[in-house]
DNA sequence: TTTATAACGTTACAATGTTTAACGTACTCC
DNA sequence: GGAGTACGTTAAACATTGTAACGTTATAAA
């Protein structure tokens, strides 16, 4: 329930989003099913998976257990989290700490439209009356 | 009032940013201006500021216009319209292009509180009750 | 107990992207 | 026409990303 983030994670790079996009809708995978889920867009060679897999370790987004003697990949995070660490770093840097100055910047852009926007506050709101 | 962003600019790198926000603290600069405005940060030669200034209007962060023999650079953009833009990028990529999706991240990982959001969708949509 | 194979890491190189700036061209003003 | 100003071209240094051959170790099979 507490998970103020403070994760200033590498972005992605294509590769490794590739691979995340796999993982994200395999979620427990080996480095060999990879290879075979991204092989129709990229057909790549089992180290370079593993390399990817290890650099995607290191920069936090996914971690592995051990089965046996092979390694079982899982992302760490949901793209939900990923893109709202993001999120986080764009109002930091673009909008001098407030998210409300996103917000109104999604607004004036019609990325959210005023009543969408009020519907969906309202939704959360109900959603988790008790504690506020 | 219409400007359903369909930019995808590439990101800035470390040093346009450097630039970019001396351009949005000084919203109309020389090439010499934005020199001697980051040197205290960054030495950098007079060419080399020329070449970040190019760069940057390549990508679409900024555009000059010509005073005399003398290029005047602006922003293109203000630093919450580019947030808003990479926001957008953060929506389609992990949040399968559903800005609530986002928000709701937003409010679980506590970045926003929900009577926070719901105050400001009140504002926003009293803002501009007329049109809807 | 050798041999084959499976799982993974190390290392290195290629490709691309970013930073840096020397140098060259052209214009302006004296 | 010489000095300085404004800008572009070009190229090299450096960093990051992508790629994979090869080596090591463990397991299983013969």
């Amino acid at each position: 329930m507490f998970n103020v983030l403070r994760n200033r994670r590498k972005p992605l790079t294509p590769l490794e989003q590739l691979l995340m996009d796999y993982l994200w809708a395999h979620p427990t995978s080996t480095a060999e099913a990879c290879r075979e889920g991204v092989a129709a867009q990229r057909a790549l060679k089992d180290s370079t998976i593993r390399t990817i897999l290890r650099n995607l370790e290191e920069k936090g987004y996914v971690t592995h257990t051990v089965d046996g003697r092979t390694f079982i990949y899982r992302a760490s995070d949901t793209p939900r989290n990923v893109a709202v660490q993001a999120a986080q770093q764009l109002i930091d840097r673009f909008c001098g700490g407030s998210v409300e100055e996103l917000l109104v910047g999604l607004v004036d852009n019609q990325v959210l439209k005023p009543n969408q926007l009020q519907r969906l506050a309202d939704k959360i709101a109900s959603r988790r009356e008790k504690r506020v």
